[in-house]
Parts: structure tokens; C-alpha cells; sequence
DNA sequence: TGTTAGCACTCTACGTACCCGAGTGCTAAT
DNA sequence: ATTAGCACTCGGGTACGTAGAGTGCTAACA
């Protein structure tokens, strides 16, 4: 299809833009080292390209910019995965140095990494919680008619909740359900946890807690919802502001309003899937991303797939070197996430 | 000092310029209903004004705008708080029509109601958990070497921390621990637990647990440091982008900035003070505020000062609707948050 | 036949000139 | 003391000219 002039100046001109962010001219082009054409050879070969839908020109006699297609082939084709630098590993690293012991920590401190190393914004999807384990569940009293539910998962995470005591209940009735829910609901997902609520839990609670209607009912109201937002992780919301790409503060305060709601993440996140994706413009479900670009990556915990990693930038995005950090980082937080939930 | 018709159109002179956001100029004053006097006389008053450094020129043949003397003024003597429409005290009340549970909840929700209502940036600070008495505390073990201690206090707020338990040592030793650290620290506030965490616990220890040292060790550095930013709650950070005082990008971003990050919020919220503060433009302690007003409230739960409520918005900020709004949620908030704890 | 030098053309960015309108300060009349 | 009148100032918009970077096309060249 395309000639290998014609590849080698598209790449050229790809990368001469995400660097410099100017549109590109033949005479530039035909300076550089890697380049021994005319530029009236590159001006004929462009207009072909722009022909065929690789290349644009902002205005009639303008250099070219890169069409969203040209960057999708640029990023199938003529994507060489360089070595990262030393430097930029060891910084990447340095989180899994601190050896914390807590999964959310690490996830906190990579998003905060990443975005300084890329200067562009990152989002980083923790393990899905509500496929932990049940480990403990305990029902502390505070007050006469309040009490706070804990539910520690094999994972180390606690979720826990408020809950109000029906009106003069007997408080030895609450440890009796804290027991009874103890013994059948240790072993259960979360995920699984209000559907075992109902079908076991309450036929046993019937024969030996009095007034459980109530108490169970409150209790199963503050159990049910597992707050879905809490385990999204934000590193450089504000490197937005460093891209010469956005001038216009209403499209910026379109972008941030979208990645900060957390309902439109799984549109942002693509939660199921499996290895590295990269979307350009507006191949972005959301039209205020339509002038970005998010490259996302899986990782996983065990054999478990259950965290990604996004990296919101402009289409004229530093594909090369986000890619290589991606691939890097993924690997080590799968590792270094499994051996902290292995507990070695 | 100033007379009667100064003051008048020192005052209507902000009120209109924090309306429109454009320089005020004498043939627009002479038009309102409430001032009866020719354009001539009111330009011989604003040159008066101007001089004593009430008012400013952009250029030397605009209209006037407040300096931040002039703010200062209107806001120390020509503050008339005005009764807060009945549409906003409903939509600012509506958090506690919800009958929250939690106090993070209420805090979180008034925050966002707070933004909205506003179309400012609002920062709430929880009440200090540090001051909070420990109810009930306990350690879950989770693998061989982990094991996730939990904090209860009487506020409901439950903090947790995974730690390492040192290799080959005894279950029963960590259970016989957490009897013991519950036995003589509930009812302690967390601020003073690391002293009796040394001062009470550690002979005690020493003579029933085995290898008392590396567990205390770990155990303690565990529970040491609660995280700080964590009562911090945001409503509408994305609002400065709205005003149309706001369009130096760099400026943006290093507001953003200084808000999002939490080592300045003592600055931007002065953390021990009672009653409402208002800071305009450079009387801000950081440079990036320069050009915005703060305006601060605090609110208690019992009897007690626990915590603050801010508004950041620009130096034209709507004085009189802001400290309304204030003075009201304050009140609602202290009245919502002390029924919550003490659990009626 | 593919490549390149040359040239006319196009469009942006920038600077200058100009005018309009809103506003001011000052003076003189009321 | 107040105000009408007037000359002056300045920002913002529009028009115009120029420099520079870039293009497309044609004709010459290897």
C-alpha cells in the first residue's frame, strides 16, 4: 500500500510533531539526517499521504499535522518500542523500594509516578473488591442505638459501615447476629455477600435474635452498596495544564469534569480487558476526549486479572515512551502486588 | 472620614463591579435609581476614593474597580447580609433531609451542595480524628506474617493498618496482644496512643508476650501515623475555571495546585479559629492566592471547635451571599453533626 | 521515469494606522 | 456645592501592508 518513502516520511513527521507540536514542512523534514530527499520529493509524497488520510494541513499552505488515522497507523505500524532510559526505570521503580505493605498505597504512589515521569494524567483502576474474600466481620456498638459494621477481607481491606439499632433492642441480640453472621458469612465475596445475607443467614437469625426484621434489615441496607468510587486512583490531574494542546478553558473544564466523575471511568477504562490498548481522538466513547488520546493496561494480581492503568494525554502523545512505561509498570505491580497479597 | 455619598458609591461601585466584572464608570452609576447625583459630581467622588486608595483604575481613562482596601472596607462596614432566598436555604438544607449515618457522609455532600450553590471552590475540614476516643481496637490476622489491626472510636470512624508480623512467631502471642492493647487503650484518644502505646503497655506486654519487642516494634509504626489528608473534603474544584476573572492558565494551575495539595491547607484554613474570616487577595499567606478571597467558618460538634469551612473564589467574590450562605450551613452543620454523635 | 530546482501563489503572524466609544479631568457656569 | 461642557486618553475593533514559511505546479535534469 504505502511505499517505504512513504512510511519513512509519515514516521517522521508523526514524531517531528509530538515533539515539537508544529506542523511539519518539507524543508524541515529534508534537514534532518534521516531524511535525504528534496523537499519537493517530501511535498509530493505528502500530498499523497494527505491523499490517502495520513496527513492534514491546518490551513491551505500550512506544514502537515497528523490525521487521527495517521496516528493509528503510525501506532500499528511504525511503532519501534525504544529501552526506556536508566533513569526513567529507576524512578519508576523507586515505589516498589518503599515496600509498603498495603495494596492502596502502592497503587496511590505508581499513579503519582507515572504522572510526573509522563507529565500527562493517569488513572489507576485498584482490584475489584468486591471479589475479596470475607475474613472477619465484626458489629461495634457507640452509642445506644448506633453501631458500626467492619468487614475485613482476606486482602487486608476494610470496609465498614454506620448503621442505626432499631429503638430498644437487647444489645446481647446484636452480638448473638454478629456471631451468626461471623460463622456463615467468613469465606463469602462481597460480591456474594447480600445474596447469603438473604438466603442463610436470615432463617438462622429468625430463630435466634428476637425483632431481626428490623435489625436485619438496617443492617443489610448499610452492608449492601460498596462505596464503587473509592478504589480509583488519580495521579497529575492538573498536567492538562501543561499541554500546549489545550488552550480552550471550556474544553479543558470538559476533560477534567468527565475523568473526575467517577461514573464515566468504566467509558475512560476499558474494565474487562485484557493487555495494552491504546485510543486515539475520537475513537474515545466520550466527545469531550475526542482531542486526547488514552492508552490503558492491564494488570493482575495472581493469575487474577483485576487492576488497569490509563494515561490520558493529547492525541500528540509520546506513544513510544508511554507504551514502554506502561509494559514496565504493569509487570512490576503485578509482581509487586502479588507478593503483598500472598503475603511473602 | 468618608461621607455619607462616599460611601454610597464606594459601595454601589463594588456591588456593581462584583455583579459585572467590568470597570465601573460614572455615566453607569448616575443611571441606577439609588443615585441621584450627575456623572460630574460622581467622577470628582471616585478621584476622592481613588486617592484615599479605595479604588483603582485598569488605565488611566477606564472606569474604577475596588482595590483590595476597597473590598476591605465594603466588607468591614458596608456588609448588609441580605436574607438568603428561600430556594437556596431549601437546596442547602436538602443534605440533612437524607438522614446520613455518617459524619464523612454529611461533610462530603455539603461540600458538593456548598460548590453548587456558590460556583466556588469549597474546601470542609472534618472534625480532627486525632481528638477521637478509641472504642474498640483489634487484630485480624490475614496470612502467616500479615495482619491488619483496626481501630474503632466512639465517632464510628474506624482506622486500619496492615502490618508485618515478624516470622515464626506464635498466634496465640497476637491474640494475647490484642487483648491487652484493648484492655488499656479503648477510651484513650488517638493522639495520645503512641505515649500509652510506650508509657502502659509495653511492660505489660513484656511480661506475657513473647518476643514482645519485634511485634511492638512493627505493630507500633503501624498505628503511628494516621494520615493527615484525609478529612479534607472538595466540592466544585473545577469552578475556578468558570469565572471569568481566571483566564491565565498559569495562574490556574498554580491555584489548583496549592488547593489540591494538602501541606498548604493550614495555610488556606486557619485550623484553630473561631467564628467567620474573610481574606482578601494578598493578605492570603500564599502568593498563588494573590488574586483570590477566602472566606472561612468554623462549626462544632458538642461543645466542642472541631471543624472549618472555606470558600475560595476571586477578589469579586459575592461577599454578601457567601457569608449568608456560610452563617447558615455552619449552624445546620454543627446542629447535624453533634445529633449524629451523640447518637439521637 | 523518478527527482529536483524554480517560481508563483497562499495563508498566518505581526505591526501600523485609524476610528469609535466609553470614560476621565478640568474649567466655567449655574 | 453641583453640574454641563469639552478636550483628552486609552482599549478594542477593523483595515492594510509586509515578511516568512509553506504549498503546488512546471520544467529541467539524471
Amino acid at each position: 500500500m504505502l511505499t517505504e518513502r512513504q512510511l519513512l516520511i509519515l514516521k517522521v513527521t508523526v514524531d517531528d510533531y509530538i515533539q515539537s507540536a508544529q506542523p511539519v514542512g518539507s524543508n524541515q523534514l529534508s534537514k534532518k539526517p534521516e531524511i535525504p530527499f528534496s523537499p519537493a520529493t517530501i511535498r509530493n509524497e505528502m500530498a499523497d499521504l494527505e491523499g490517502m488520510g495520513f496527513l492534514e494541513k491546518t490551513h491551505t499552505s500550512s506544514g502537515r499535522i497528523p490525521s487521527e488515522k495517521g496516528y493509528r497507523y503510525y501506532v500499528d505500524h511504525l511503532l519501534t518500542p525504544r529501552a526506556l532510559p536508566q533513569q526513567d526505570i529507576v524512578q519508576l521503580r523507586s515505589v516498589f523500594e518503599e515496600k509498603l505493605t498495603e495494596t492502596e498505597q502502592v497503587i496511590k504512589r505508581s499513579a503519582m509516578i507515572l504522572s510526573e515521569l509522563t507529565n500527562y494524567t493517569s488513572i489507576l483502576l485498584g482490584p475489584d473488591v468486591r471479589r475479596h474474600i470475607v475474613k472477619k466481620l465484626s458489629i461495634v456498638p457507640l452509642t445506644q442505638d448506633t453501631a458500626v459494621a467492619i468487614i475485613v477481607t482476606d486482602s487486608g481491606h476494610v470496609e465498614n459501615r454506620m448503621f442505626a439499632i432499631p429503638p430498644g433492642l437487647n444489645p446481647s441480640d446484636i452480638e448473638k447476629m454478629a456471631n451468626i453472621l461471623n460463622e456463615r458469612l467468613v469465606g463469602v465475596s462481597l460480591n456474594n455477600l447480600h445474596l447469603r445475607l438473604e438466603q442463610e443467614t436470615l432463617t438462622i437469625l429468625k430463630q435466634h435474635v428476637e425483632r431481626y426484621g428490623e435489625l436485619f434489615h438496617t443492617f443489610r441496607k448499610a452492608v449492601l452498596l460498596p462505596h464503587d468510587d473509592e478504589n480509583i486512583y488519580y495521579g497529575g490531574k492538573l498536567n492538562i495544564l501543561k499541554q500546549p494542546d489545550f488552550h480552550d478553558l471550556q474544553k479543558i473544564r470538559d476533560l477534567m469534569d468527565v475523568m473526575e466523575e467517577s461514573k464515566h471511568i468504566p467509558m475512560i477504562l476499558p474494565v474487562g480487558s485484557q493487555g495494552l490498548h491504546i485510543r486515539i481522538g475520537s475513537e474515545n466513547a466520550l466527545s469531550a476526549m475526542e482531542d486526547c488520546s488514552v492508552i490503558t493496561v492491564s494488570y493482575n494480581i495472581g493469575e487474577e486479572q483485576t487492576g488497569s492503568i490509563a494515561i490520558i494525554g493529547p492525541k500528540r502523545m509520546d506513544y513510544k515512551r508511554i507504551v514502554s512505561i506502561l509494559d514496565l509498570l504493569s509487570g512490576d505491580l503485578s509482581k509487586e502486588l502479588t507478593r503483598i497479597f500472598k503475603g511473602t
